[in-house]
DNA sequence: TCCAATTTGTTCTATATCCTTGAACATATC
DNA sequence: GATATGTTCAAGGATATAGAACAAATTGGA
């Protein structure tokens, strides 16, 4: 993106952040996919949100703690993740910016 | 991408895509990036745009048209774009999934 | 006890697509 | 030719993707 205007997200980072203000902390690699495929029907690979979560991290919009280990059956630890305040900012700033541009139209679309 | 789900739009493209769907027929590149300015206050450079107009008329989401020259000063003909069938529900899509992970949240936001 | 099997979760690799700017080019009027 | 308007090109960085590789925790049987 050259000199991108630095406040600008993609569409799955904005739909991790949404994952990850929903969770409200309890929000780890594997939920925060399930999440989105839950609410949205929309799936997507661990390896394209772990990617989100970490340029997210990068740019100070998520913070990121290792979790304890579960009694559960086994696997690694969870790394949590939580969004920070310009983490909600952005995010709000990228949907509005949708918002506006919806603003009064309708696309038809079949009535459930 | 590799093999993408096939039914994607980036966020520029969403945004470039409600602007045509707006602007019904009369959209071209200069006023596609202009009304996203006007309406959403987000800047995009025309490289941009046209790059967007180009991908999402390749996926067929969009048609172009050659207009007359106009008899205002002097330029180059406009090259009218419009949405199609699919093009409108792709849209409708990629609205859709967002909505339903920002159902029910609050981002709080300072009230304007 | 210990270690292999199993489970759960994260990281890495490679590649495709998307986005970006600025310059170049084209075409119309004056 | 000068000027105005609009589109296309070129090059590179950012984002997104799938799947394999890796890591770490629990369980159960020899």
């Amino acid at each position: 993106m050259g000199t991108m205007k630095g406040s600008d997200l993609g569409s799955v980072e904005q739909h991790v952040l949404l994952a990850v203000f929903r969770l409200r902390g309890k929000g780890y690699g594997v939920s925060i996919r399930d999440e989105i495929a839950a609410r949205a029907e929309r799936d997507y690979s661990l390896g394209s949100i772990y990617a989100a979560l970490e340029r997210l991290e990068g740019k100070g919009y998520l913070t990121s703690e290792e979790g304890e280990p579960t009694a559960e059956r086994g696997g690694r630890r969870k790394l949590y993740f939580d969004i920070t305040a310009p983490g909600k900012r952005v995010l709000q700033d990228a949907l509005n910016t949708t918002d506006k541009l919806r603003e009064g139209i309708d696309l038809g679309g079949v009535p459930a």
